[in-house]
DNA sequence: GTCGATTGTATCGCGCGCGATAGATATTCG
DNA sequence: CGAATATCTATCGCGCGCGATACAATCGAC
């Protein structure tokens, strides 16, 4: 085996085995918790978990309620998460979920008053993490648009 | 300013807001959940959670038998995570946990025999995920470096 | 219209992942 | 030495995240 760019340390691994730090995928494994991390002391200040706050921002860029399967496929996650997420945002008083009228069997998702005016309350976040990311945001862009390409070639095979 | 006068209004404020699309944080947070898909037909042959097969790798890659806290600073995960996993995989005769006779306070986590023995059948697990990942070897390295710079200035932060 | 298939949410069980905390062992300092 | 302090692991509660499953509403073929 080849050694890498970033070697693991020579000290405390055998030379044969490759160690997670070597691993694209731990990479951004511990880098989705580092984020998760960065985003706490801001997010609880707001009651928020991090998923949450996805949540919400999806339904502030949304132009009108989303039904649980149009969450569901943006954010990619399955009904058995996100059913008892918006459950709890809706108790927290913000949003609501009502049988669509059209099609019952679909729920849409409707920010309330107070869910809506959260968003500003979150306006400084987005540019905290960024500057604590030490990165320009040229390369935050090319990173974002390579591991989404690497999920979406992902999500193919 | 006119726009925070009807924070509201779904037709004013949606325009202006990020869609989770739009941020690296989601785009990592769902390429998490692709790998963790992609891996998981290769490793329930193997009877492995994602993490679980992390920690296998960890120690595969250890020249002698990490202490729980080693394994927490590696993998960037706390005690209260990594105990019931490594329970877990005692359980299933892959490991054993043992306090060490220097140190009372430190448990040593050794492979078993079985343990080693997976490694083998693990061999050919990295090479399908990056042919899936549709990109080369030398972009996997680079966005694995990138992710991990990310990583260490959100922690350091 | 009726029956079967499909679609959209919800429920359940289990494994993370972590903050808060507890408890035991080691270390440091007087 | 003995007490305060630090370190290491484990426990608990809660919120994801998903596969499997259930169930109701809708659609399609006839």
């Amino acid at each position: 085996m080849t050694r890498t760019a970033t070697p693991s340390d020579p000290e405390t691994t055998a030379p044969q085995a490759l160690s997670p730090q070597d691993m694209v995928c731990f990479s951004l494994y511990s880098a989705v918790h580092a984020m998760s991390q960065a985003y706490r002391p801001h997010l609880e200040k707001l009651g928020l978990t991090y998923p949450q706050y996805l949540v919400m921002s999806a339904l502030w860029a949304a132009k009108a309620p989303p039904t649980v399967g149009m969450l569901s496929r943006q954010l990619q996650l399955e009904s058995s998460t996100l059913t008892p997420l918006l459950k709890r945002l809706e108790t927290m008083g913000l949003l609501t979920r009502r049988r669509d009228a059209e099609d019952e069997r679909q729920v849409r998702i409707a920010l309330t008053e107070e869910g809506h005016q959260m968003q500003g309350r979150t306006a400084h976040i987005a540019g905290c993490i960024a500057e604590q990311s030490g990165m320009s945001v040229d390369e935050l862009l090319a990173l974002r648009d390579q591991v989404s390409r690497l999920r979406d070639n992902l999500r193919k095979g």
